[in-house]
RNA sequence: GGGGCUGUGUCGAAAUCGGUAGACGAGAAUCUCUUAAAAAGAUUUGCUCUUGCGAGCGUGUGGGUUCAAGUCCCACCAGCCCCA
């Protein structure tokens, strides 16, 4: 038999081969190495929703090429993974289906694992936690503690989604326009008392990210949701005395607050309704507890509020000013308490026009100098709030001082009114943050506990160490309505330290909480003393580089670094930094509370849009509105003679749609023609369908109707299974087009046509790698070109793996491919240097397609493995041209290209350009305005890109 | 509503510092080989005018800065994502 023919790439053979022999060997172990440096590359761990889907592979796989790079640069690589356990869709799932969340949970960890491994990543399994495993949430238990002891833990008020038909509070994500997305039952706002951490206690440090490397919209984004305003608090009183703090950003307009806005929940509202605004009040209150905060703080809908009939007295005039309340002051921002000044606020203006309440100006608007023409000089502040710089008026001393656009103290009306108001006691200086206490209570079963008892006599105590973790009970019935841990008594009823009975707390926490620590467990996942190793600490942290999804920014990212910051002040940390200083490396970065000191986020790979099938259904209309198909038959793309046909039929028996299936839902499709008319079929169990190409009886679920480019779901059917692909063209190729077809930053629709040009690449590579010339003499020029090109695609591989620029990564080894594969098919390359630039190729790919890399380098005969080799060095006297490109330019445009040698001066080169056939014809004779030279000087100070402008 | 992002050929995309717009791929077209198809190879492929040489236009829209703008600034339009 002939190898030539035979010997093709053929994935499915090789690429299970390796990975088992990786495992056995253990070749991406990671153990600590203090003589090495170190690069823990961390990605996002995936919920185990059951199915891994394309969405992990695009997140992963990237970032083990990324790791894999790290590791032939010369780095001790940390690649672990495992599993974000607890949440929401185990539940579901018991609900739905009777099982249980934990049965459901670990059967699809496993199922998971085994796909996982397919992709043959860099993974360390021996470091996997799961987060639902009691070694794990003991250690989450733990956390709670310490920061409950070190007062960052606390008990507070908070507003859930209370549905009293099922007795439980759900979540945003369960609520659907006021109603629960299961049952459609009502949810009401309700106050509840429930834990929270300190969120606000790193809010400012948070703000800085000195000394990390983040994208920047995510550093925008979180300083925006910390929301940090400058201002003041001020003491107001009602008319009966009672004290109450409102926050402004704006003290220079105090004297312009014409009303006083308390949120529908604030404390004082009860009290300074009177008997006349009772019943407004109390129905306004109902009101609002229907709507959600995100429905409340919603700009573009109409202001709403009532007037309660009280007022409160401004401490800066002595005037009484009425007191109402609206649902867009809300209790859980700044003191749930404003005052409103009209004349300067836009939505203070629109509540005070809705609702006849003086507006009064205190901040006059500069007088527009002489012979300035200012489109606002007619504008009063009775039409339009204005919010500029000017000079404070009708503000008693304070008259003529001017207000800039500054905030907080960069602001002189704002500075010295702030001065006076501490002065006379009237208030003080203030920050507040949009950023609120972070909620952790939730009211669900599959959660982890949080280790708290309650005891007769009303006090709190924390679980003893010794006793974690407080265990979830597995005989509990879950069915959707009330608390499954409340109502089981043997976990409820416990005794506290002296024996007497107690409650113990039935909220778990927020599943956050788990995933703000998973990245020290990885560390040593099975010690059981700490939650993680500080020997191992010591050496792998911080997490040198994150990659997850964009939508993480604010949430999953903020809790991960508060809780840095938190382990850090209470001494969570300090084992590790005495451990790193005796190694001599500077504990500084762990020391920052920053996790992450390299983070990159991927963008989401979406559904392929798809054409629905073409049919023909026959039948009958039933009330002219519906066809009711006798046969429906699909029109394959080039099928115009089962169309006329069909038409043949058609005109037989009278009742006909042609078509394409937009939309199936069980059996009733909705059909668009040609025309753009909509029609209705439906498609008994009786009636003919045949697919050509599916061959015997088809049923109407085969079907495809039209899809659009949306998420990927099972329920809309886009759903692109890796499993499929992987089976079809290897791991290699999935994992080479995800890279390849994408900016990886950006995701994008799946493209299942795309994936050619990445099987046609590896099938080349294959060729070119199995195809050694005989000859021991090549082409002197060939071959100097062929070690060019390999040195220039080092640096270009080695940038773009670097920066995480996957794509041009894989362009750029097509470029290598095509100019080699030339070379060699004209046998122009010796076999010394057909190796060596074969080599030098499979090095440069090994990250990105880690099988067929392998493969090829045993049957070089090269010693096992590719994977343990020195990323290829570059030389950049190799990757030197000895002739380049000079362009030629008029005012910035191109006119011409022109091949100059590489080493000529700035000078010749400009000479060089005028000369030019395009140079004289654009001068005509003329002399330039001007000439202008760009251009760069390489090593050894050849010319790269170079480009004369002639400006004329 | 708030916040963030993205708009470039038929499609996925590239252009690291403001300096040749469209690399690399997909698709399509023509040709070679073949009985034919597939595979493989060659050529072409932003638009318009032109037989050709060539010329003009072109990175969502409208302005601006600059010798030079996809890139920087201002305004606008459209789409996508996230929201305790």
């Amino acid at each position: 038999m002939s190898d030539q023919v035979q010997d093709k790439y053929q994935p499915q053979q090789i690429e299970s081969k390796w990975q088992a022999k990786w495992e056995t060997d253990r070749l991406y172990r990671a153990e600590v190495d203090w003589n090495r440096p170190k690069h823990y590359a961390l990605t996002m761990l995936p919920y185990p929703s059951g199915d891994l889907h394309m969405g992990h592979w695009f997140a992963m796989t990237p970032s083990d090429a990324r790791a894999r790079f790290m590791r032939m640069k010369g780095f001790n690589v940390l690649f672990p993974m495992g599993f974000d356990a607890f949440g929401l869709p185990a539940e579901n799932a018991a609900i739905s289906r009777g099982i249980h969340p934990a049965t459901w949970t670990y059967a699809n960890v496993e199922r998971m694992r085994k796909q996982l491994r397919t992709m043959g990543a860099m993974f360390d399994w021996e470091r996997e936690a799961v987060s639902c495993d009691p070694e794990y949430y003991r250690w989450t238990e733990w956390f709670f503690k310490r920061f409950y002891e070190a007062g960052l833990a606390f008990r507070g008020e908070a507003l859930v989604n209370w549905s009293p038909t099922l007795q439980t509070v759900l979540a945003n994500e369960q609520v659907i326009d006021g109603k629960d997305e299961r049952t459609g039952q009502p949810v009401v706002q309700k106050m509840m008392t429930q834990w929270f951490f300190r969120y606000t206690r790193y809010a400012d440090e948070m703000l800085s990210f000195d000394g990390i490397d983040w994208p920047e919209p995510v550093r925008i984004m979180q300083t925006n949701w910390i929301g940090k305003s400058e201002g003041a608090r001020v003491i107001f009183h009602t008319e009966a005395g009672e004290a109450f703090e409102i926050f402004t950003t704006r003290p220079d307009t105090l004297w312009g607050a014409t009303f006083m806005v308390l949120a529908p929940e604030h404390p004082l509202v009860e009290r300074v309704t009177s008997a006349a605004q009772k019943a407004a009040v109390e129905a306004y209150i109902a009101q609002a507890a229907r709507e959600t905060e995100i429905e409340r703080m919603s700009e573009d809908r109409e202001k709403t509020g009532v007037f309660t009939g009280g007022y409160a007295i401004n401490p800066v005039n002595g005037e009484r000013v009425p007191i109402w309340i609206a649902d867009y002051v809300l209790i859980t921002y700044g003191t749930g308490a404003i005052m409103a000044v009209p004349a300067h606020d836009e939505r203070d203006h629109a509540f005070a026009t809705k609702y006849g309440i003086e507006i009064r100006e205190v901040i006059r608007r500069p007088t527009p100098a002489e012979g300035e023409v200012s489109p606002f000089v007619d504008i009063s502040v009775q039409d339009m709030a204005y919010a500029g710089p000017g000079a404070m008026v009708n503000s008693g001393q304070f008259d003529g001082t001017p207000s800039n656009a500054e905030k907080g103290r960069k602001n002189p009306a704002i500075a010295a009114v702030i001065d006076w108001l501490v002065e006379k006691g009237y208030g003080r200086e203030a920050i507040n943050y949009r950023l609120r206490d972070w909620l952790i209570s939730r009211q669900r079963y599959w959660g982890s506990p949080i280790p708290v008892i309650f005891k007769d006599d009303g006090t709190i105590s924390v679980v003893p160490d010794d006793q974690l973790p407080v265990e979830l009970p597995r005989d509990v019935q879950i069915t959707g309505v009330g608390n499954p841990l409340a109502g089981h008594a043997a976990f409820v009823n416990t005794v506290d330290e002296n024996g007497k009975p107690a409650r113990r707390e039935t909220d778990t926490m927020d599943t956050f909480m788990c995933s703000s620590w998973y990245w020290y467990r990885y560390l040593s996942p099975k010690l059981s003393g700490k939650p993680f190793d500080p020997e191992e600490a010591a050496y792998w942290l911080p997490v040198d580089t994150y990659t997850g999804g964009a939508e993480h920014a604010t949430m999953h990212l903020m809790y991960a670094r508060w809780f840095a910051k938190a382990m850090r002040d209470t001494g969570m940390f300090d084992e590790t930094a005495a451990i790193m200083r005796q190694h001599g490396k500077d504990p500084a970065p762990l020391l920052s509370g920053e996790p992450f000191m390299q983070l990159r986020n991927q963008g989401q790979v979406l559904g392929e849009e798809r054409a629905g099938d073409m049919i023909v259904a026959v039948g009958e209309w039933e009330n002219n509105a519906k066809l009711i198909a006798h046969t429906v038959g699909v029109i394959p793309p080039s099928g115009d003679t089962q169309l006329a046909t069909s038409e043949h039929i058609a005109a037989r028996t009278g009742a006909v749609v042609i078509g394409e299936i937009m939309k199936r839902t069980e059996n009733i499709l909705t059909v668009d023609d040609a025309a753009g008319r909509t029609w209705t079929v439906e498609v008994p169990d009786s009636a003919r369908v045949t697919i050509p190409g599916i061959p015997g009886p088809n049923t109407v679920n085969q079907l495809h109707h039209h899809l659009e480019i949306q998420r990927m779901s099972k329920s809309k059917g886009n759903v692109v299974n890796p499993d499929d692909l992987v089976a079809q063209f290897g791991a290699d190729t999935v994992r080479a087009y995800i890279m390849f077809g994408f900016d990886w930053t950006k995701g994008g629709p799946w493209n299942s046509q795309n994936i050619q040009g990445v099987v046609r690449w590896l099938n080349e590579v294959w060729d070119l790698a199995t195809d050694e010339p005989d000859q021991e003499e090549g082409d002197a020029a060939g071959e100097r070109q062929a070690v060019r090109r390999l040195h220039q695609a080092i640096k270009g591989v080695e940038d773009r793996l670097e920066d995480f620029n996957f794509n041009r990564a894989v362009s750029e080894l097509m470029a290598l491919k095509n100019e080699l594969r030339t070379l060699n098919r004209e046998r122009k390359l010796s076999k010394k240097t057909w190796r060596e630039v074969v080599k030098g190729m499979l090095l440069l790919m090994a990250p990105i397609t880690p099988h067929i890399t392998e493969e090829l380098w045993a049957r070089l005969g090269e010693p096992y493995s590719i994977h343990n080799q020195p990323f290829p060095t570059y030389d950049a006297v190799l990757a030197a041209e000895d002739s380049t490109t000079l362009v030629v330019m008029k005012n910035g445009k191109l006119v011409e290209r022109i091949e100059v040698p590489s080493m000529i001066s700035d000078d010749e080169a400009k000479a060089l350009a005028l000369a030019s056939r395009g140079g004289q014809r654009i001068l005509s004779g003329k002399e330039p305005k001007n000439v202008i030279f760009i251009g760069k000087r390489g090593v050894n100070g050849q010319l790269i890109e170079p480009k004369v402008n002639i400006v004329i």
